[in-house]
DNA sequence: CGACCATTTGATATGGATCAAGCGATGTGG
DNA sequence: CCACATCGCTTGATCCATATCAAATGGTCG
């Protein structure tokens, strides 16, 4: 479904709009020299203190960064989509551990290629500081967002949902409700009660559970926070 | 403040000094190229959305980011102490303030000249993207840490500062309980009844408010998730 | 000593979690 | 093609951890 689109937006993702160039360049480095894979829904792409051995972009398809607390809880770190670069969360070692949420597409690199590569050209080094650069923007984001009410949460999803998906308005969420709550540190049973709540209030739409359409982003603006 | 900032840029004029700092690592360079400064208790170091002109090391003293949320209220990114650098947390643009928590003495030195030093040194661009790798650790620990129950963040906040300040068990905070609170995203009330609870289990010991002795290590662990 | 600020402690309220059913779509075997 | 099992989602009732509101205590500095 994703496909088509996907390729035709690879290395772009506006919003965020710092350096479109240096994305764009970045990006090329896996297109070049990036090994197609498949996984399929709900499989293990690498496990949570793993050698970080290769880097990924997505070409279609979602994917999911986790960890298991202590407690048995899983927290979600992440979901990337078509054109999002992972697996340069941390260190070394995987911090996370990457499952495909659907079937899905990547390209795949070996990092230690790409480190060499940056040793020669600093456009390669620059790039992989700007791909870690985002990543610590998007964490600082996601985490600003663990401090607000479920119903900001909710809705700071379903926009920032609503622009990295190709389309905008009426989309589909690729993950399930359970998936979502993992995210943003609610439980399964409030995300639904916020989404419907969101309904009551004339501010999206639901025509199936997966599919959204905003229909009062004002409204949502405001609910924001 | 502006008088400060001059000072700063001081420390370095492109074109010169770069051939014998160009092996040296990024810490080092701020060592060797950074101006000092001093901050006042209390007073703006930078300001959320300012230009990011510097990069900071801390010699003595505590920094605190943040930002003021839509409500309101303060949530603190990160505490900063001697031998952290900080402002490196995103693009362009400072994503958060800064603020001395107590009086500060800083190395600064502009980043631009660490960039460009960067084009030519691997070494140096190594080292900056180690910085903000390890600044995105941070952040993901930091978040990790929000979605765990108000003792689990307490203790991991005792826990993270004792191995951070020097010495160890015995050690003072430099930063208020509000300080605590908005980092943890609690309020004051909790942060002040969970460390009483604390004492009372003879987890920690309080001399004073704001000097903290670890006295059960084992039990932390446990508490700590 | 007195004023001020940070911290602690107490009483009550509440948002979201938990426990428990019900419902609708999808798929499978008979 | 239907009956039924399964799964993902929604809805309802109740509980609890932490917030909020309020006041007392302690420490610091003029």
């Amino acid at each position: 479904m994703l496909t088509q689109r996907a390729i035709a937006s690879q290395g772009f993702k506006p919003g965020l709009g710092a350096q479109p160039v240096a994305r764009q360049a970045a990006a090329d480095v896996i297109d070049l020299m990036g090994a197609p894979m498949i996984y399929k829904r709900n499989t293990e792409i690498y496990g949570e203190n793993e050698d970080a051995e290769y880097l990924y972009k997505v070409v279609s398809g979602t994917v999911r960064t986790y960890k298991v607390l202590a407690d048995g809880r899983r927290q979600i770190g992440a979901f990337y989509v078509p054109g999002d670069v992972f697996a340069l969360e941390s260190g070394p070692q995987h911090a996370f551990s990457a499952e495909a949420v659907t079937d899905t597409k990547v390209l795949v690199v070996k990092r230690s290629a790409v480190v060499a590569l940056a040793e020669r050209d600093n456009d390669v080094a620059r790039q992989l500081w700007a791909i870690t650069s985002r990543e610590l923007q998007r964490a600082q984001e996601h985490f600003l967002a663990l401090i607000k009410t479920a119903e900001e949460r909710v809705v700071g999803f379903l926009l920032d949902m609503s622009a990295r998906v190709s389309g905008g308005s009426p989309f589909e969420l690729s993950m399930s409700r359970q998936d979502i709550a993992d995210y943003l540190g609610l439980t399964i049973e409030t995300v639904s009660r916020t989404m419907t709540q969101l309904e009551h209030l004339a501010a999206i739409e639901l025509p199936t559970s997966r599919r959204v359409v905003l229909r009062n982003r004002a409204a949502l603006g405001r609910l924001n926070g």
